[in-house]
DNA sequence: CATGAAATGATAGACGTCTATCATTTTTCG
DNA sequence: CGAAAAATGATAGACGTCTATCATTTCATG
């Protein structure tokens, strides 16, 4: 049994499979200009020696540098704004990592603003680029041509068609959408109730699979409890408010609110104004959301913890960079907050 | 504005602080023997510059390797064979970061076998020590040894005294056992009932935490609920299983259970045979916990998810060893796991 | 001022990979 | 067979840090 003191180095590949440090390079990189049987042999050789390039050491000797880029809808939206504010706290850690982040913005749930900016990020010649989908047959050739370039691109909260990116970051909204359902029908104790769906858009697929799967568990498990037809707030909270107060104005039976997507502060306002108690989910812990849990105002807040999404992000396009195998990731899930289980204010 | 192309050297900072690179190498890695004057023109200048060591070229440089010994309660205790489990799977990604880690198993709560086999860790001088802690004053000295020489200690699962590691790596399990009664307090919608909390040993601060919250939310919000003196099942599922049998046959009220340790395949059967419904929370998503979910035996399950934790450790033993900050963690919260919530099975 | 101690400087080599260049060998095929 | 094309070999230098050694300068002290 040799002592596995130190790693093979892709000199020892070279003298193993009989070429010189030059072939063995070629191949390992694939540059080209190799016979395929001195491929083989050295392919054979990486086999049988257990070698893994040392990354460090190549990226030290490239100085090689990252840059990656998220591409966010703007607004108010201040998920999102927590989304860049994590960012920028893990700023010191990516410039050690020699990694520079930028941040993009493009108009909420429209496609065509956010296939043309995918454009101009595909002429910057990224090395990642993580972004929030939209389903729409418009950003399909703009992401065929960052990853024809070579250029990984993940999906970031929600999902894009599967041809479009090379990995989805975010939890599993189907299933979201059945929490949400089924903490909701329990609140409810078996009596009858309305429940009112506030979205952002259908085009959005986070937002359309959470109102799937809610709808699904509710009408399987919980049939006394109606679901009125959703509300588009496209994520703002003007909308929403105005939507919500007129909704509860106009239909004193609504005993429930599950709020997909934004303009959370509208719905707060809305609530607070109306008075009469409605069981209330929204969705992602932030300053406000937080407040209305605290306050009573909202009853469950369903998080997709956003640190991990970005951290998650962060080591895949790394990992894709690095050209190395993808670390495993336990799936992202939805995190339940409660009056009891916040965590500590930062 | 100077272009903010490369990071500085510290060939840089020498020049700039006007001293040769062998100076300013002997202040930044503390090899003493420098003029304090001298130090500090070096610091300043490293500040200025904003230097950050490389650290990929310095790990290369000394063929540093990282050995990190996890130390374990022994026994059939399901979690920790998780535990062990997922850094099995780390391993591919660990090896490629020249990282070797050792799992060690002691007796559970027994603190003179685990103080003895810290004395033995600590000779055969690791990189880092994960320890699930133990409360008693017979580890202090080894601990104390340990990070005398200079090596990181994190307590992973369940806390040592302060003064005793560098980290606790874990859930707040008062935070734990505070959701355990708000669910359990919850599930009896008012009525009066009688709940009966089985843990491994009080000597584990985990547990202790967790019946300290426990008992806390029910006492303040739950008045109707009564707690029994709590049954020591040692984490063993024949002390569980005869004791927890002993008990529902004894006193026909008991309406829950709160399972704060192992043992729960003791509990799962003495529950099947029990027949009459009882309001069953436990602890760790395994297999049969998750078996009991899906059977309706248990109702809920609290999970600290070691995925997070493994990796937590893992990054925290690392940045410790290359000296460098700690990256930012969002602090670890317990999972609450329903029927509707399950993660698919891998 | 002389002497020994302490501090400082200079520098070479190693770590593993990548880039680049040029020389040499082998293969292909008209 | 001969010429062009393709493949291969050899090797030097760079990346930033660490280790080690030795020479030189500065300092404290009697």
């Amino acid at each position: 049994m040799a002592s596995q003191t130190k790693s093979p180095t892709l000199s020892d590949v070279a003298q193993r499979a009989g070429v010189s440090y030059a072939t063995a390079d070629r191949v390992v990189n694939a540059r080209g200009h190799v016979a395929e049987k001195s491929a083989r042999k050295v392919t054979a050789a990486v086999a049988e020696l257990g070698y893994v390039r040392n990354v460090a050491a190549a990226n030290l000797s490239q100085q090689r540098e990252y840059r990656f880029v998220f591409v966010f809808p703007d607004g108010a939206n201040a998920f999102f704004a927590r989304m860049r504010d994590i960012l920028a706290a893990r700023q010191p850690g990516l410039s050690r990592a020699r990694t520079r982040i930028e941040v993009a913005q493009v108009p909420a749930f429209e496609p065509e603003a956010l296939a043309a900016h995918l454009e101009r990020v595909a002429q910057s010649r990224p090395d990642g680029v993580a972004v929030v989908g939209i389903d729409s047959a418009a950003i399909a050739a703009p992401l065929a041509a960052l990853r024809g370039s070579g250029v990984p691109v993940v999906s970031l909260v929600s999902d894009l068609p599967e041809t479009g990116r090379n990995a989805y970051i975010g939890i599993d909204n189907l299933m979201a959408g059945r929490m949400a359902a089924r903490l909701l029908g329990l609140s409810h104790g078996g009596r009858a109730g309305k429940a009112l769906v506030v979205l952002g858009a259908l085009n959005a697929r986070d937002h359309r699979d959470r109102l799937a799967g809610f709808h699904a568990v509710l009408r399987r498990d919980f049939g006394a409890v109606a679901v009125l037809p959703e509300i588009e707030g496209r994520d703002r909270a003007e909308v929403v408010e105005a939507r919500v107060s007129e909704a509860l104005a106009r239909d004193p039976d609504i005993s429930a609110i599950y709020c997909i997507g934004g303009g959370r502060r509208g719905l707060r306002r809305a609530l607070e104004r109306h008075g009469r108690p409605v069981f209330c989910i929204v969705h992602d812990l932030l300053d406000h959301t937080r407040a209305g849990l605290e306050e009573g105002l909202f009853d469950v807040v369903l998080d997709q913890r956003p640190e991990e999404e970005i951290d998650a992000a962060l080591s895949l396009m790394r990992a894709l960079g690095d050209r190395v195998p993808l670390p495993p990731r336990a799936p992202l899930l939805p995190m339940i907050f409660l009056r009891d289980n916040l965590p500590p204010q930062p």
